[in-house]
DNA sequence: TTAGGGTTACAG
DNA sequence: CTGTAACCCTAA
């Protein structure tokens, strides 16, 4: 009786995103006990929060790549984006062991510009966008913002932001910039990436997919400051970073592999293997280092 | 409490 | 009828 269906109003996906922006991904109880989300979500449970956001990266992954094609056929846009959000790397925010082994691969760089807590969730995020776009070349600023912009809230002063973010990560060699493409900084950890069967490649698409899931922006500047100044003093998360560059690189070898192979259409089977494949990844990371999808 | 598989309701 | 989104069940 009483409940046909509430479906999801563009508040409350708003709210969800920023909460996930904010604490994380599957700190959906965190996200609902915020105060600051919790007069929207009140009607909403963990395990809603946690569905919602699955069909939000679902309609995210497929809803693209359909979306771009039909452009495609429409028009014969000619841009390379490839939206394929996948990886999500999340690590425990505080008390929970955290091995020094993969703040080895780092090994010393963190403080080239003298600040101790670089990582921020905005970094971790930005390097989540960089894994997930797995574009051969690395990705630009605006592949990287678009991504970021559409999959959690969009900032105001993203941009601006992501300019100092990506300035600093190359910096201290956590990305590499090649003529305006960033990417995760080449430290060849992973073993076995190269042996896959490798199906076909990928599809082209065009980036401005972002016409559809406009109306998020419902961010104070008050928020804003706010979140700015949390993820300033957040902790360092540099085991996940560590293992976001590892699956990276294995991602990255899986498009370069696509690439060579070139032609084909095959965006579904495509994104299945590629899906395994980076699963697969992350299973042996995982026991090295804290790192969950 | 969360992740993931499965199910129902609704829209096209 | 089919696909999608909200909802449910349950192992860990």
């Amino acid at each position: 009786m009483g409940a046909p269906k509430q479906k999801w109003t563009a508040e409350e996906e708003a709210a969800l995103k920023a909460g996930v922006l904010k604490h994380g991904t599957g700190k959906w109880r965190n996200i609902l006990s915020d105060p600051e989300f919790s007069s929207v979500l009140r009607s909403r449970s963990n395990v809603d929060l946690k569905d919602k956001w699955r069909n939000i990266n679902a309609t995210a992954i497929w809803g693209s790549r359909q979306k771009a094609k039909l452009a495609l056929k429409r028009n014969q846009m000619a841009a390379q984006h490839d939206d394929n959000h996948m990886a999500l790397i999340t690590v425990p925010s505080s008390e929970e062991v955290v091995d020094p082994k993969p703040l080895a691969i780092y090994s010393g760089t963190p403080r080239a510009t003298g600040s101790k807590k670089l990582i921020s969730r905005l970094e971790n995020i930005l390097l989540e966008a960089i894994t997930s776009l797995r574009e051969p070349g690395g990705s630009d600023r605006a592949s990287i913002a678009l991504y970021i912009e559409e999959k959690y809230a969009a900032l105001p002063n993203l941009k601006k932001l992501l300019a100092t973010k990506l300035k600093l990560l190359v910096a201290n060699g956590t990305l590499t910039k090649v003529k305006h493409k960033y990417r995760i900084a080449p430290h060849s950890t992973i073993s076995e990436a190269r042996r896959t069967p490798l199906l076909a490649l990928e599809g082209r698409q065009n980036d401005s997919s972002k016409a559809e899931k406009k109306g998020i922006n419902l961010l104070t500047k008050t928020q804003v400051d706010a979140e700015l100044s949390k993820m300033k003093s957040m902790t360092a998360e540099e085991a996940a970073a560590a293992a976001a560059r590892a699956v990276a690189e294995a991602e990255v070898a899986i498009a370069e592999a696509e690439k060579a192979a070139r032609e084909a259409e095959a965006a579904e089977a495509e994104a299945e293997a590629a899906k395994i494949f980076a699963k697969a990844a992350a299973k042996a990371l995982k026991s090295r280092m804290l790192v969950t999808w």
